[in-house]
DNA sequence: AAAAAATAATCGAACGTTCGTTTATTTAAT
DNA sequence: ATTAAATAAACGAACGTTCGATTATTTTTT
């Protein structure tokens, strides 16, 4: 969306700054990675933004309403970028091998991001109704194994049986590899190999 | 342990209340799962626990040593449970079999333990040094996967890699199941048998 | 066996600080 | 001139922690 676009749909209104919105969007990723849940604050994070505690204010409710909606956007984000490049063309397990490949390469360009969401997602601030919505969101993932199932590849069973079977192995292992530091001795050739293995009839 | 045993090794102290250490430790697990890392506090906790505020301090250094230490705790109890019962007279398959059930088992009886070590596990709060002794208590379920893989029954990989693909999907998809109260639906000998399809030659 | 002394668990109150949020005002865009 | 973004200042409440007094328990002395 343009600013000329804009300004036809709210003609007099000073406009959010972008630049700001995003330094506090990072910036709270960044403090919940550096000092946790436990020890974060809105003042923290403002400053970390470069930001007035009361601006936070003008672009979120409070201080759930932000943690929630940065999370949102976060998760969005991922699994948005795991869907890229699908195309019913190709082969089931090519899309698979693709969705696993997307997964760990977002993982790995956006660390920040990925420990953001593993520190938040078991989070009471995350509800139901939110697990509800990143279900929609990841529609095309589980097309793409109810396909497998349709054709007999892989298991009979709940699609979401099956994309859990993927998806934990490879970002948990990701994980531990990153919190020991031995990031190059993990074979994801091999572990690509397990969640097939995994999931194929 | 009876009070006279007690005497011999602590002499001069006077014994702090078991019944209080309890009330705090579970107090915490309850807490962090209801409203959260970012809700929490010292006081709430000692409210919970039906205790002064100090008196948390004659058991724990400060906030953050009260949460590792919780953590630890916790955690330790869960990698015990899960080499209940293990021998080496057992086939590899049936030992693997096991250790998944017992962790299954274990997030069914102690439910708050495990949402709470969802929680927490991913907090900057935990410490590679913690993750290290984490992996030392670890040892006995470790060397049932390393005898697997001698016996050429499991992938030649890191035992890890393969403890991996038992514990995520397990953990994740109870915990997926009780967020949508779909937990009659999972049938957990498929999980089983997809866990031994990853992991075997 | 009883009393006294010693020790630490316990707690309520208080510390200074920071919390999340609101209000009043200024700044900037139209 | 109008509108809203942006902020500084201010709010009471809550924060993590410490402290002094009290209580409960054990050891030592009678």
């Amino acid at each position: 969306m343009t600013i000329t676009e804009r300004s036809f749909i709210i003609s007099v209104m000073r406009i959010k700054d972008e630049n700001k919105k995003e330094a506090i969007f990072s910036a709270t990723v960044r403090m919940i990675n550096e000092i946790g849940f436990v020890n974060v604050s809105m003042s923290k994070i403002a400053k970390a933004a470069g930001v007035s505690t009361s601006t936070l204010y003008t672009y979120y409710e409070n201080k759930e309403d932000m943690f929630r909606k940065v999370y949102m956007d976060v998760k969005m984000q991922m699994h948005s970028a795991c869907n890229r490049g699908i195309s019913k063309d190709e082969t089931v397990k090519q899309s698979v091998r693709k969705i696993c490949e997307n997964l760990l390469e977002f993982m790995q360009e956006h660390k920040d991001y990925f420990f953001f969401i593993e520190q938040s997602s078991n989070s009471p601030l995350v509800t139901p109704i939110m697990h509800k919505e990143i279900e929609v969101q990841s529609q095309e993932t589980i097309e793409v194994f109810e396909r497998g199932i349709q054709e007999g590849i892989l298991k009979r069973t709940s699609p979401i049986l099956l994309i859990g079977f993927c998806f934990y192995p490879i970002s948990q292992l990701y994980k531990e590899s990153c919190q020991q530091g031995m990031l190059q001795d993990i074979d994801y050739y091999l572990v690509f190999q397990m969640c097939w293995d995994a999931i194929k009839n």
